[in-house]
Order: C-alpha cells, then structure tokens, then sequence
DNA sequence: TCTCAAACTGAAAATGATTGTCAAAACCGT
DNA sequence: ACGGTTTTGACAATCATTTTCAGTTTGAGA
C-alpha cells in the first residue's frame, strides 16, 4: 500500500510541527494564509517549514478540522472551526470572523438544485462586512 | 451622480480585441478562465495577447458584465451573466451552469450580518453539483 | 489631412502562492 | 540498536496573474 501521503490514517500522535500549527489557528479567531501561519511561527521562535505547513493545512481540512476559503485576490485562507456546517460573518477590514447557520438557506440551495436535476450538491456561502468596531473606526 | 464605481470615461468604442473577448464569453454557457479564453482566440485565429484577456475579463468585472469566481485550486473563471443580483448552479463535471435567484437568502444575509453589528454588507453563494446529464453519463 | 498625446497592445520579465523533489531526520515496533 | 516507514524542510519547479515598456492605434483638434 504506497499511499504516499497519510490520506485515511487512524490519527497518529501529532508531530511537534503539526501542533504547532494547529494551536495557531486554535488561537486565531479570523482566516489565516499558509504564509502568515508559516511567518508567525518563526517569529515565535518554534519555526516550521514552509512545505510542511501546506501539507499540514492541507490534512487537517482533508479531516474537516480547519475551514479553507479564497480571498478575492485568490490565497487561501484558513481558520479552526466547528465540525458541523457553517457559514461565515467576515470583516473586511481586521478578519473578524464569526460563524453562522441558516437552515432556510440549506434547504432552499437542495431545493433549487434539484428542481434543475443537479445531484449531489454541495454549496459554499460568505458573508462580508465591516465588523462594529472597525466600522467605528472609520473617518 | 451616476454609479461611482465606473471611474472611467463613458463607454468608448470597443476595440478588436474587446470585442473579441466579449464576444467568446457570451457564446459560451460555462464559466471560463483567462487562459482558455487566451488559448480559444488563438486557436480561431485572431489571437489576442495573454495580458490583454486579464486587462478586458478585470474591466469587465468592473463594469459588471461579467461574473467572476475561484474554482478549488484558485484559479479565476468568468461567465457573462444578467447584471441583476444572482448566484450559480455550477456542473462540477462539464460546468454547465443556470443562473438563480433567492430573495430569502438576500434578506437573511443582510439579517444576520446587521445582527452582528456588521456594515456595508456583501455575500458570495455558488451551488455546485452534477447536472442531470452527466448524472445520468456516471457508469 | 497632419499632429500629438492619451489609450491600447503584447512579448517578455517579474511576482508570488503553491507544489514537487529528495536526502536527512524523526518515529516505531522488534 | 536495527530496519522500515513517515515526516520534514531547503530548494527548485509550476503556473496563474501582474507589471514593464516600447511600439501601435485612436481620436480630437489644428
Ligand atoms: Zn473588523
Ligand atoms: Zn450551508
Ligand atoms: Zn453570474
Ligand atoms: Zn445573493
């Protein structure tokens, strides 16, 4: 069984990198780039490489631990959620994020796609805003 | 005071180029990236430059004849679309793709990022699935 | 029609996020 | 400690997108 990477392995006891990734999302409250995951954790000392925090954001959205979404300029961003579906309240301005449910809006996406005859149907929803402080915050 | 966000002189002439660009987005029915619309003028014979495709598909989002959006590896696909307000149903196979419409989901969106003290409110909603067809072509 | 500046074009180079490579290091059961 | 498997990380390779910049086109005025 070549299975290159750990695709479905029965969680094996996290690498010292591998928490240290995931205690900084756990930490953060917005959407976080690999990039800036990879710039803080060398400025705290603990450095880990710049590959081996792709892979391990990239695992730990394979295990739904960690949400993934596209900035407009298209980076990836990614942030420790709930494992149940959500959507997402984001600032524009500071990343604030806060998470969300609309049953209705579940119901209506199935609805819609199938009254077209689409299958197997997943959707992705984001809101965006200015959160209360930094709205306050401006001129 | 007409819409701000066109700081640009009023509509000019298009060139060959734009017209060109234009013209291969509203005969096709899927979403398409700047690469292929790069490759498809080409291939027909009146090649347009690389970076002449991203400046018309970039203005034409700004003028809002086109929709934009980021497939899962985060590259940028277009589609000429009605100019009202309204979201996708995307084929994940062959990317055929009806435009829809949920006054609900608007009012919710609004709802809930108000609820959160949130301003100057957006949103983004694609619902992606297998359409009919190719529902129909899976062995 | 001629002139000139602004707008447009595109080949090539630069950018920057993400992925691939692969030898060395860490792990693990024996 | 020993062999096998997994993980790591410096570095190179990809690849979409942007920037450069010199040559081209356009259009309003003279
Ligand atoms: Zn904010
Ligand atoms: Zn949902
Ligand atoms: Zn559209
Ligand atoms: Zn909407």
């Amino acid at each position: 069984m070549t299975s290159g990477t750990n695709s479905s392995a029965p969680s094996r006891k996290p690498t010292r990198q591998q928490a240290a990734v995931a205690e900084l999302l756990e930490r953060s409250d917005d959407f976080t780039s690999a990039q800036t995951v990879h710039a803080r954790l060398r400025e705290a000392g603990a450095g880990v490489g710049l590959a081996t925090v792709y892979r391990t954001l990239q695992s730990m959205v394979d295990a739904g631990t960690v949400d993934v979404l596209r900035t407009d300029d298209g980076e990836a961003v990614y942030r420790a959620c709930s494992t149940h579906h959500h959507h997402h309240l984001v600032c524009r301005s500071c990343g604030r994020t806060v998470e969300v449910e609309g049953p209705a809006v579940e119901k209506w996406a199935d609805k819609v796609a199938s009254e077209h005859g689409y299958t197997g149907v997943t959707h992705t929803l984001e809101i965006f805003g200015s959160c209360a402080d930094c709205t306050a915050a401006d001129a």
